[in-house]
This record gives C-alpha cells, sequence and structure tokens, in this order.
DNA sequence: GCCAACGTTGGC
DNA sequence: GCCAACGTTGGC
C-alpha cells in the first residue's frame, strides 16, 4: 500500500464536508498541477492518504482512503488532468498540526515542507507511521 | 527554446 | 496583506 497527502482549503472543501460523503467518497477534482497529477495517477484503490487543511488550521486532520482509481476531471475541459474518488476513514484524535511537522527532525524531507504548494503528495511508510502516533492512531 | 512577465498558492 | 516559490504564458 502506499501513502499520500491530499491538502485542501476547508472553505472550499472541509474534512467536515468529506466525512458527510461517507463510505462512497467523492470526486477529488479541481487539481491542475502535473506534478499532483502524477502522483494521482500512482494511487492504488485501499491507498490511505492523509488530508490536510492548508490557510485555516494548517494541520492534519484526517484519513481517506481511495475509493477509484484515477479517471478523467470532469471540471476540467481541457481534459489533460484527472481526479480520484476518495472517502473519509477516520479523524486523527489529535490533528496533527504544520507547526509540528516543521519541528519534528525526522520529518523535515516531508513534501509539506519541502513543496507546500503542491495539493498531492507522497508520503513514506516511516512518515505515516510516526505522523499517526502525533495524531493520537 | 529562452526568459521576462504575470498569476496562483499558501505560510506568515 | 505581504511575499516567496513556482507554474504558465507569450514575445522574440
Amino acid at each position: 500500500m502506499n501513502y499520500w497527502l491530499v491538502k485542501s482549503e476547508p472553505s472550499v472543501w472541509s474534512w467536515d464536508q468529506q466525512v458527510a460523503k461517507g463510505a462512497k467518497g467523492e470526486a477529488w477534482t479541481g487539481v491542475r498541477n502535473h506534478t499532483a497529477k502524477l502522483n494521482m495517477m500512482k494511487m492504488k484503490k485501499g491507498d490511505r492518504a492523509f488530508f490536510y487543511h492548508s490557510n485555516e488550521g494548517k494541520e492534519i486532520v484526517g484519513i481517506v482512503e481511495i475509493v477509484k482509481e484515477h479517471y478523467p476531471d470532469p471540471t476540467d475541459k481541457t481534459a489533460k488532468f484527472v481526479c480520484v474518488d476518495i472517502a473519509a476513514d477516520k479523524p486523527l484524535k489529535k490533528p496533527v498540526p504544520l507547526e509540528a511537522i516543521k519541528t519534528n527532525e525526522k520529518l523535515t524531507e516531508m513534501d509539506l515542507v519541502k513543496y507546500s504548494r503542491l495539493s498531492v503528495q507522497s508520503v513514506t511508510p516511516e512518515q505515516w507511521k510516526l505522523v499517526c502516533k502525533m495524531g493520537g492512531i
């Protein structure tokens, strides 16, 4: 299994809205960046991803599961980009703020720190375990 | 194909 | 609200 991290501004699409969609999930559309697109194309059904709130909160709030692999993004008129369907798995007992990641020397290599603008990122198993632990899971 | 100008993202 | 980082666009 591979691990990922997706970012969303809560004013646009929040964790609560994701949870409300249930196990069926929701299309993760609107990605217009080729690096993020390549990451989405590597996602497999059953992979897990952290759900991060950018701008407001700036913390990892929950875990989602990839429930449908990549297909053309219906909101993209140029037909160049793709989306996946994700469903809320479970919330972190304790959200992990960006600050905690930046100050943990084991996590300074996370894309969240190095490439803060990338909206779909990969996470190593080591990073995944550590963040889960920090989040109380 | 280079690069300056411009737009967007997101932390601060 | 500012600005750094980075992607995209368009003139040459």
